[in-house]
RNA sequence: GCCGAGGUGGCGAAAUGGUAUACGCAAGGGCCUUAAGAGCCCUCGAGUGCAUAACUCAUGCGGGUCCGAGUCCCGCCCUCGGCACCA
């Protein structure tokens, strides 16, 4: 007799229960081994969680999952990153409040989340755009501000005219909005600042204690684009002024052949374009006479806006001489190295400003007599008001600007009539510090209205003691210069401020790949979006699962197919039959504690690749081995209880659901397979007692023989019995051996003339 | 141009310097079934060959080291990701 595993019900039933039960929810104040698991919180869409993001929260819950069972307190929260153009151009399109529709699409999410089995505490959520949570957004900027960290200026920014708001620069992708696509305008702009640039060489050297992949740490690094070398100050002929240019090569100096200096004509041309000043500027080093010159190729905002053109040794001035007909003068390195010593980033302050309705207000007022001053902690959070003309208009102010109630406030410190700023704060920084805020939602001090002066976070120290930093953070590689870089510069300021004793937030970074459907990148325009949702209904979350984990390494960008989600439950249906089938012959029943040496071998072999592969993030190989495992133990038709439990728990972090339910209803252990200890190998009975021993004749292989593990290990009986075979024999026929290579219980090699 | 990751069957992919192509998908053939579905069994890198015999050739290209190279070294080509008239 043989039922047929019915996912949908199965699934369902467990869910409820470990709910019910609390499975997943971690014991904050008391943990002993605390493991913080974490996966990069979405932005709740409207379309609701799409295929990649299955992908990506199943290898983080299969970790989670994993070490849970090796006994570590794991806690592994979600949340929604619902504050932003993201969400509010999506509540434009369809003519809705944004806190109306976050509040559906975050009800979607969740739903999605637990239909696919993840092990997340729900106890401990997070929504950026509710006001418990960003007050402490609005805390953060306070902090700046105070730290002098935070600081308003006016400047040539990037402007998306589609968005209606001004970006970060990294948040201009090739010259075009990261969010819309557009390509961005330059405009003259006040806007807030963070001083990130005062990290640029923490940010730096930081990557090197902290174990992310190449890819990422390469990323950030060119980034932040540390560049050091000389400013070299140039007299200009018959004035008083100097020219300073900045260089990485000043042992060159002495080539110099010209000046030239940033101008703004010449912008839209795209080949090198310069006009002659008629000045000149006298070389330090050699008093040889420079005709300064105009060009578009030097860049006004790097360096000192300055360049001395060397010909000879750098192409692109020397493109630039050719062109107008410069001296190209090639002499010997210069020993005498002049100039002060500089160092240039690539990396700008961080532009925090959105002239935009739905984000958390900037906490600062502007008073006539005070300047800017920042809004009291007590008085936090500003309240972003619900207004129906929430669309932005693009004149350079947010929607907030629009509303007296809003901005029309006293000056905290003289009273008299002053102006709250109107805009609202980039989406990054709600996400630069969440991973702070899960532990703590709860506390005490979470909920705490912190008063001037006393020091006071959201924080509960011993909780962050235990919990912090982040342990796994799983995410994609597309923040590496975001988010990624946002949250570790916050953090190095929180560590500063001595709010946290530890400045890098994320040790282990693990990267995944991008889903991608047909070859290309998942979008609705291209109308490839895969929606989970249709394969759990027909295959259950568990199928889905391992395929996502089986389809290829989890740092790859594997291609969604059907044929492919079919295989991963053929498989489940394998080893459903396994725990439900009837024996085939009496001498050999399931459940009955048979063993047989074969099937104990690849058991243990099972265990220890699997373990390996888990914690090196290889689950599909893991997959492959369990498999394997399942193929054995239908060959064998031998499948003892104890086999059983082990395969039950091999296979617990991939499909959590079935393991479940076989482990309880079939096996009839106790509650929860996802608490039972992770099975142990045992290296002796790996080994097995036959080996296979590959005999070659010059490096080809020329035959097998299958021995006793003890004589495959001793050298002169392999050569003995390698001789004696018929296959072999033939290639050693008159033949004279100079050399015999043994690797013992593995292969012989005959090196002969 | 600089930095990083790669290139293996029809496809996704696997291989501590030691039997390349595990595992899976697709394909073909068969069994079971009234039928469908689900299952089960066999074949499946290319070539010569009656062959489940044997051999040759195959891990982007060209060299090298080694008894032995997908793996290590040198020189190229290509793909992907990041930065970029950055001085």
């Amino acid at each position: 007799m043989q039922k047929k595993y019915d996912h949908a019900s199965i699934e369902k039933k467990w869910q409820k229960k470990w709910d019910d039960a609390g499975l997943y929810v971690a014991d904050i104040e008391k943990a002993e081994s605390p493991f913080y698991n974490l996966w990069m919180f979405p932005y709740p869409s409207a379309e609701g969680l799409h295929a990649g993001h299955a992908f990506a929260s199943t290898g983080s819950d299969i970790y989670g999952r994993y070490m849970r069972m090796t006994g570590r307190d794991v806690f592994q929260p979600i949340g929604y990153d619902s504050f932003g153009i993201h969400s509010e151009n999506y509540a434009i399109k369809i003519n809705e409040n944004p806190q109306s529709v976050v509040k559906r699409t975050t009800k979607h999410y969740e739903e999605q989340m637990r239909s696919l089995g993840h092990g997340y505490d729900w106890t401990r959520t997070v929504t950026t755009s509710d006001p418990d949570y960003y007050r402490w957004t609005q805390w953060l900027f306070v902090k700046m501000f105070e730290a002098g960290l935070a600081y308003k200026k006016k400047a040539t920014v990037n402007f998306c005219p589609s968005c209606k708001t001004v970006l970060a620069d990294e948040q201009v992708i090739d010259g075009k909005c990261e969010r819309c696509g557009t390509i961005v305008e330059k405009k003259d702009l006040d806007q807030w600042f963070f001083k990130i640039t005062d990290y640029a060489d923490r940010l730096l050297t930081g990557l090197g204690k902290i174990d992310w992949s190449q890819r990422v740490i390469s990323a950030q690094r060119n980034w932040i684009g540390k560049s050091e070398g000389r400013t070299i100050e140039f007299q200009v002929e018959g004035t008083g002024r100097k020219i300073k240019v900045f260089t990485t090569r000043p042992e060159t100096l002495n080539s110099a052949t010209f000046l030239a200096v940033a101008s703004s004509e010449g912008k839209d041309v795209k080949e090198k374009w310069g006009k002659f000043t008629g000045k000149y500027a006298i070389n330090p080093i050699n008093g040889d006479k420079l005709p300064i010159w105009e060009t578009n190729y030097v860049d006004s905002s790097y360096g000192t806006g300055a360049i001395m053109g060397v010909p000879a040794y750098d192409e692109r001035d020397r493109e630039f001489a050719g062109k107008y007909y410069i001296d190209i003068v090639e002499k010997p390195f210069t020993k005498e190295i002049l100039g002060e010593k500089t160092i240039h980033y690539h990396l700008r302050d961080w532009l925090v400003s959105r002239q935009r309705y739905w984000g958390a207000p900037i906490p600062m007022i502007d008073c006539p007599k005070d300047g800017w001053v920042t809004v009291p902690e007590k008085d936090l959070p500003i309240l972003l008001p619900t207004i129906s003309d929430y669309k932005p208009e693009g004149a350079g102010r947010g929607p907030l600007a629009n509303h007296k109630d809003f901005f029309e406030v006293k000056c905290p410190k003289c009273g008299c009539m002053a102006k709250r700023e109107t805009d609202v704060m980039d989406t990054f920084v709600d996400s630069s510090w969440y991973f702070l805020a899960y532990p703590n939602v709860g506390t005490k001090e979470w909920k705490s209205v912190p008063s001037a002066g006393s020091g006071q976070a959201f924080f509960d120290e011993k909780i962050m003691k235990a919990w912090l930093p982040v342990n796994l953070y799983f995410g994609g590689a597309e923040h590496s210069v975001l988010h990624l870089m946002y949250s570790r510069f916050v953090t190095m300021v929180l560590h500063d401020l001595k709010y946290l004793d530890f400045d890098e937030p994320f040790p282990k970074f693990f990267a995944h790949g991008l889903m991608i459907k047909d070859g290309a990148k998942m979008s609705k325009s291209r109308g490839n979006v895969v929606n989970p949702d249709e394969y759990v209904e027909k295959f259950g979350a568990d199928a889905l699962r391992i395929y996502l984990a089986f389809m290829g390494p989890m740092d790859s960008s594997p291609d969604f197919r059907d044929s492919g989600m079919e295989g991963a439950s053929r498989f489940l249906g394998k080893v459903w039959r396994l725990f439900n089938e009837e024996p085939e012959h009496p001498t050999s029943p399931r459940l009955r504690g048979v063993g047989n040496t074969a099937v104990s071998s690849k058991l243990h072999q099972t265990i220890k690749k699997v373990t390996k592969d888990i914690e090196g993030y290889k689950f599909n190989t893991a997959i492959s081995s369990l498999m394997e495992l399942v193929n054995v133990m239908n060959e064998y038709k031998v499948s003892s209880t104890k086999y059983l439990e082990t395969l039950a728990l091999l296979l617990a972090p991939f499909a959590p659901h079935l393991s479940e339910e076989v482990w309880v209803e079939i096996l009839g252990r106790p509650f929860s397979i996802h608490k039972a200890n992770w099975p142990k190998y045992d290296d002796s009975l790996i080994r097995s007692d036959t080996v296979e021993i590959v005999v070659q004749v010059n490096g080809k292989m020329r035959g097998t023989l299958s021995l006793e593990s003890g004589i495959g290990n001793r050298e002169s009986e392999v050569t003995q019995l390698a001789k004696d075979d018929e296959k072999v024999a033939k290639w050693l026929e008159g033949k004279k051996i100079i050399k015999i290579i043994f690797v013992p219980g593995k292969i012989i090699n005959f090196v002969i003339s």
